[in-house]
DNA sequence: CTGAAAGCGCTAACAG
DNA sequence: CTGTTAGCGCTTTCAG
């Protein structure tokens, strides 16, 4: 193995300058430097990421707890975004899985603990709020899908409510007045938020909101729910009324709906306009029509959780911190059409 | 921060007795461990992981390489079967990766080193043949999902052939005789592999393989495809004759089959059976009636990757490597049913 | 079974 | 601008 040491005896300086010109010190002798840089290749030096650790006392490792978003389809874009704001300073990702495992997070802990991360990203499935007890505190920690309601850590979520209206809007945009819901498990926040999201939007076309259009696509406890869309969307488009849009809590519920639609003859977008939420794309483009929908910004969530604790002050502040909120944007494929 | 020798002192002991605790080394009185043991639990010591790895001169971290597989929803799974043998004992993943970039390809192999990891996982996108060149070889390296022509590697892969012999004689079992099929990119090696395992099931059965019943369900160079599997479904089901059941090259191409059979006023499996391919719970799972499918064994290839390197010698060694194969599971949900 | 000394590769602190 | 010295936290000798 190559040291700091072969390089300065090879180049015929200390090992004190080689470290200078590895850390991009200015104060080095251009001469000197491009004579070390050149040895540095020649020898194909890569410095000792554990001893420089070491003395440093912190690394460049930063840890990303999650529940199950590092595995799951749709989230994994956190990921992503995050290693991307990493890998431009040379940083890495500590990737730990809970699957909600208590036991198994304390665990992670420890392990952030032993590569002593310089940060730890905190990652949920849903968008919630959670308490994350004192004990880890001291450490800096950025909330991502997740916020705390006392403030104590600061925060970044997808803008459910914004998103919610984006639904909404688009379609009355397109001229649609009967619009059927296929809703979320009604507890989770993300329902609640793009709920009042709809409300604005239909207050502002001066379309009353009919409660009896909305139905749950999922019933059961969240983590063992079961999707009941298909039945949901039967239902709505048997009304004598039906609706001529349907607003869905994800792409799977819109995925049902286009079936329940087909096997009652109508097509899309001709009888029946679709809109989806979350953009994944697996479901998105390969729906026929592809589907309209409204994007999770998770990319975006990651890339910008690093910035953010970046940006932390050393010692831990008092200051109570709001979430940020990333917008959710609309993603126009051929599933909604204008209507009279 | 606590450090070994705080333990020691508190213990009354020497740094080196502690040392050996931590490390399971036997050879230490039980009284004395029990109390060192104590103390560890009320300092809750942790061990420095860049202090340990910087004397044993190798470390605990493993490194995966991937092009796009570790945020590719349907081969996650890859990283969270190593991450879940790595868990173990104690171990982490180090995540790379390149989308395909090679210079960022490079780049990572140097942080690899960096972090002397002490062993690498290169898994594809697709399961694909790869030669990796000279360089990094002297590493420990396991092939996941690709496998090297020369067999200069440990690899391991899905075994496709068996795969598509399973979907083919599942169908066949049920009494279907005219099957249609609505294929991968045929230059894909699946797709290869799988043609020949269906061949081997028709034959099992006297039934003659028909090419005219097969359409590709992409168009386009690798990477860049588009899907036409609804396109190539109509164009199947249209046929005079037209078969019982469709056999699909992935999960998305009979998501998009789905959506032919029903313009056409098809019922799922009443008067079409299809069979899908890569077990993507989102789509297997939500579409009505949920879809039978032949799963691709990631999660137990991430796992027995870890296994695999485990169980290489130290020196690279001149035998040549057969790529093992892992089965693929059929998963029956409701999407077949037996004709007469 | 236990301890003392040495040193892994690197950088902070301080001189020159 | 460059070099010297010391030491990060741990484990490997080698002695007790």
């Amino acid at each position: 193995m190559v040291t700091l040491r072969d390089v300065a005896r090879m180049a015929g300086v200390s090992a004190k300058t080689v470290s200078r010109v590895v850390n991009d010190d200015p104060a080095v002798h251009s001469e000197t430097r491009d004579a070390i840089l050149a040895v540095i290749r020649q020898l194909d030096y890569v410095p000792d990421h554990a001893a420089r650790m070491m003395r440093a006392g912190t690394s460049s490792v930063v840890g990303l707890m999650t529940d199950v978003v590092a595995t799951t389809p749709y989230s994994v874009d956190i990921v992503r975004g995050a290693q991307d704001a990493l890998r431009r300073d040379g940083r890495t990702l500590l990737i730990a899985n809970t699957e909600g495992d208590r036991v198994l997070e304390r665990e992670y802990w420890r392990m952030f603990r032993a590569h002593k991360v310089s940060g730890v990203i905190y990652a949920t499935m849903y968008h919630r709020p959670l308490d994350l007890g004192e004990p880890e505190f001291a450490r800096t920690i950025v909330l991502a899908n997740c916020f705390s309601p006392k403030g104590d850590c600061p925060a970044i979520v997808p803008d459910d409510e914004l998103g919610g209206y984006a639904q909404a809007a688009h379609l009355l945009r397109l001229g649609h007045r009967r619009i059927g819901i296929v809703s979320l498990n009604p507890v989770l926040r993300a329902s609640v938020l793009r709920g009042a999201g709809f409300r604005t939007a239909f207050a502002e076309f001066d379309v009353p909101f009919e409660p009896d259009l909305e139905r749950p696509g999922f019933t059961g406890p969240i983590g063992e729910e079961m999707i009941v869309a298909y039945e949901a969307a039967l239902d709505l488009l048997r009304r004598p009324n039906r609706p001529t849009a349907i607003i869905c809590g994800n792409d799977k519920i819109a995925m049902q709906v286009y079936g329940a639609a087909a096997s009652l003859g109508l097509s899309i977008p001709q009888d029946l306009s679709v809109m989806g939420f979350d953009d994944m794309t697996v479901i998105a483009e390969t729906l026929r029509p592809a589907l309209t929908t409204v994007g999770l910004p998770y990319f975006e969530i990651g890339r910008r959780s690093v910035e953010i604790m970046a940006g932390l002050p050393a010692a831990p502040q008092a200051e109570r911190h709001q979430p940020i909120l990333v917008p959710c944007p609309l993603v126009e494929r051929d599933s909604c059409r204008a209507i009279a």
